[in-house]
DNA sequence: GTATCTGCAAACTCTTTGCAAAAAC
DNA sequence: GTTTTTGCAAAGAGTTTGCAGATAC
């Protein structure tokens, strides 16, 4: 589990730069990333997770909440082709990772990669191209289902 | 522009292997592909150009139609992040081509790669994933907007 | 001829938006 | 106090489905 008051007191001051309040419903939402740190989260996901603790939140304040934690770069938004956006802690400063994701059962695993570097440094010389971000995903089957 | 002779002989030994049919409207899609070979196109991209040579097509035709040539493996189905899935033929077995995504004006220009396939069998090995798969993807700025 | 395929309209899923009341600062 | 934020319900985009008639083989 992360250190909670730390990630509460980052938040404080990222909505405070912004002119952003701090809600019971955002402050919520953050302790289910917290609470699930290696899992890709989707809105339907967080909102029934957060409604354990706070049974009275909208979905749409759980899509607001989630578009404004990824616009301050604490959540970082994927896509993994299903049809709905998932979510987690955004850490890309630290390290890239990157995702394998099941065709049968749709399990998606992490793996490290510090690999795609010097391909990056290739890419935007060749196509005159500013490379901001990176996303590597292999489809295949995972261990349980191969 | 490709083959067409060709490709419409695939397309149809492929359908005749699964006892699929024919039909004027799947030979149109099939049309447009071999008409814009580097493009990714959407249904609605898809739905519009076959109108030109066939007006009377329904839009859940074309849905229906890219689902099976997808399945066949005529088509390959990608997902750029911008809420609609786009298609282009699958060459997957000639060489791998990833994407540069401009998240300024949303362009998404193709590049060469076969780096990947030194990591891939690391990772098969590491995480006992079986690839099918890979997708490569970079966010960024184009020559245009950066 | 018969099973597949089509167009249409309605349904479905995920996400966004408008609005008046409520809450953060 | 004022501005932001909320919950609700309705709308929106992309996609899928049910059905009766049409078509490929």
């Amino acid at each position: 589990m992360k250190k909670l008051g730390h990630t509460v007191d980052v938040l404080k001051q990222k909505l405070y730069d912004k002119e952003y309040k701090l809600t019971p419903q955002r402050r919520v939402v953050l302790e289910v990333f917290a609470n699930n740190p290696e899992k890709h989260l989707s809105a339907e996901d967080v909102y029934d997770k957060v409604r354990e603790t706070y049974p009275e939140i909208g979905l749409a304040t759980v899509y607001r909440t989630l578009d404004l934690f990824a616009e301050l770069d604490i959540l970082q938004k994927m896509d993994f082709g299903d049809g709905r956006a998932r979510y987690e802690f955004s850490e890309s400063e630290v390290h890239h990772h990157h995702h394998l994701i099941c065709l049968k059962c749709g399990s998606v695993t992490e793996f490290e990669d510090d690999l795609l570097e010097a391909l990056e440094a290739v890419i935007e010389k060749k196509n005159h191209f500013e490379i901001i971000n990176h996303e590597l995903k292999f489809y295949g089957y995972c261990n349980k289902c191969r």
